[in-house]
DNA sequence: AACATTAATTAGAATAATTCTTGATCTCAA
DNA sequence: TTGAGATCAAGAATTATTCTAATTAATGTT
């Protein structure tokens, strides 16, 4: 095994970089802790699958079904995103800054797209500049008027 | 087999109510215009399965994978919007019209949101009186800098 | 440190939506 | 009418993801 088997997380593990995500009621568990480096360690957008891959360089015998339970885990505390693009993969990021996303369809890449404001100032948005929008998908959650009147009954 | 054999089909049907969908190269085919007639009939958003079920009243023999060819093509044609809420079964919607969907995590409903101008503009939205909002995503698509640019050499 | 309790991990099976494959059928145009 | 190509249908295959059940690890005591 290429991991010391001692015992090694807590509910706060320092970083390197000093960062701290704060996991809530979560137990920051060794997996934890490699799933959120690997996101961390590159600014791209990786796959639940390439999350898995780097995650086995740090820690190779970390399973599948150990990196989805923590990207649920990771998103579920909000110290992740889960980006959608269309029905593919879901991707991963750790970017809470309030942003869209910029879909590449040709290299498959996924952007971040500065925002000022999540819904006011979309009109703002910060291109990277020389690309060429092609189609804009906007989607909100929420309670309808129906369930929110229900709700609050 | 429960319906006719006979051919019925024409690259321009005309709807009872007028309307006349543009297919362009594809033809319109009786399961074509059905699954367009569900679309239009209702104004929800169903997902690929709801669309058979209906489609099955008024054509009884059609297939699963008919109903999934005729969305593809409906959508690749133009005249249907394909929409995507999280990793939900995509649902599928004739409003043409520029706007933005507004799902209620409750009751599962999608809506429709009036939208001046796809990309300007969001911040005038009409959302249906008495919603609560509480995610918001926005996803592009297009070419980034670096494909745009190889595209054009 | 050892124990009990609870949470987390793992491997593999199961699921859900969608796509693919193949052969039959249909349509258009010559 | 006939051939080429488009479309349809049934079911197999795929893909991403979730679930299940058993094991292991972490935490809060003694």
């Amino acid at each position: 095994m290429a991991e010391p088997t001692h015992s090694n997380t807590s509910r706060s593990i320092e970083r390197k970089d000093g960062k701290m995500p704060d996991l809530g009621d979560f137990r920051m568990t060794k997996q934890r802790r490699v799933v959120y480096d690997v996101l961390t360690d590159e600014l791209d957008h990786p796959t639940a699958a390439e999350v898995f891959i780097r995650s086995k360089e740090k820690m190779p015998g970390i399973s599948l079904a150990t990196v989805y339970n923590c990207l649920e885990t990771l998103t579920t505390a909000g110290i992740v995103r889960q980006v959608n693009v269309d029905r593919d993969a879901s991707r991963f990021c750790p970017n809470l800054n309030p942003h869209a996303h910029f879909f590449c369809s040709q290299c498959q890449n996924v952007f971040d797209v500065n925002l000022r404001e999540a819904a006011d100032a979309i009109s703002a948005w910060r291109l990277p500049n020389g690309s060429r929008v092609d189609q804009i998908e906007v989607a909100m959650k929420g309670a309808c008027p129906a369930c929110e009147a229900n709700a609050k009954n």
